[in-house]
DNA sequence: GGTAACTGGCTTAGCGCTAAGCTAGTTACC
DNA sequence: GGTAACTAGCTTAGCGCTAAGCCAGTTACC
């Protein structure tokens, strides 16, 4: 079964000391939670050269899946990322002071804004794109394409018969 | 290929926008992303019946693995949960004036300090760590029994893979 | 045995988030 | 057409973390 990981050990000690819990679930969930925060800082890093956080790279990067003209509400960028309304104003901020999108009035709706990309902001996410899913490919070099295919769809049956 | 999911909705988005992107690491780590934030939401409301948060469970945790006398130093800890030390005299005050755990001097380092389970967080944690367990088996339930085990065996082998 | 480098734990400032509440503007309904 | 319920975005207080720096105590080395 391979080398051991950092999750086997810690399997390994709650066997020792309380042998009836059932720990099945933690040797999947466990190394989920450690590859998310280890992989997390790694797009930190990747981002961090463009001036960017990980969570400003994603706003920038769903006005940029929205195609031209590049423009969302504040509000559809909170549900989108799943982040209070407070704190996509604080990210808003930064960026826009940064030059990397502009707010501009909902001309349909005056409680509204529309958020959109400057030119500045699409030539930046364009290149800061490219450097996450390099950090991204490297870190799943580990594995061939098969193994790389077949833990995507385990892993997307998981995250569909949870998000329910 | 199952159902579609908010990752493959993703992945489709940047095709249309940038077609010559390679997003294969995306389907990948954009789901151990998303699985890691909605299973901590998960295990944080899994332990708040008990009183506690899930950092403050993994000190608890940590020192029960740990066995009798259920003992580490405040730098033992900090480097298992890879959390600073300021972080750590946070964590450790909550828990101290909650009476589920015990600051000593280090009889043989007299900067160090020992902490200690009390009788309280040891009955706790005991408690605590089922609750926090049954929730992550009622999310792995989608899979079947060989299915979670390719799972973790990739998992591991993408973990072992990366932190090097 | 005295000094320099290091280590353990704590404190502080700053950051980014949430939860709750605010105001302005919109929709539904009688 | 007037009121009640709702919605968009912002503000504030509070939380938990990190990074940096501090002091007391320990280790290494000449």
């Amino acid at each position: 079964m391979n080398d051991k990981d950092p999750v086997d050990a810690i399997v390994e000690q709650w066997a020792a000391v309380r042998p009836d819990l059932d720990t099945a679930a933690m040797e999947v969930f466990g190394r989920i939670f450690r590859l998310s925060r280890a992989m997390g800082d790694r797009m930190e890093k990747a981002y961090a050269p463009h001036g960017i956080s990980r969570g400003e790279f994603d706003v920038l990067a769903t006005l940029r899946r929205a195609d031209e003209p590049y423009t969302l509400s504040p509000r559809e960028l909170s549900a989108t990322l799943m982040l209070t309304t407070g704190g996509m104003t604080g990210r808003l901020d930064k960026l826009e002071r940064a030059g990397l999108l502009r707010r501009s009035p909902d001309p349909h709706d005056r409680r509204g804004l529309q958020v959109t990309l400057t030119e500045k902001g699409l030539a930046l996410i364009d290149e800061a794109v490219g450097s996450g899913l390099a950090a991204q490919t490297a870190a799943l070099s580990g594995l061939d394409t098969e193994q790389a295919a077949q833990l995507a769809d385990l892993l997307r049956k998981l995250l569909t018969s949870t998000e329910r």
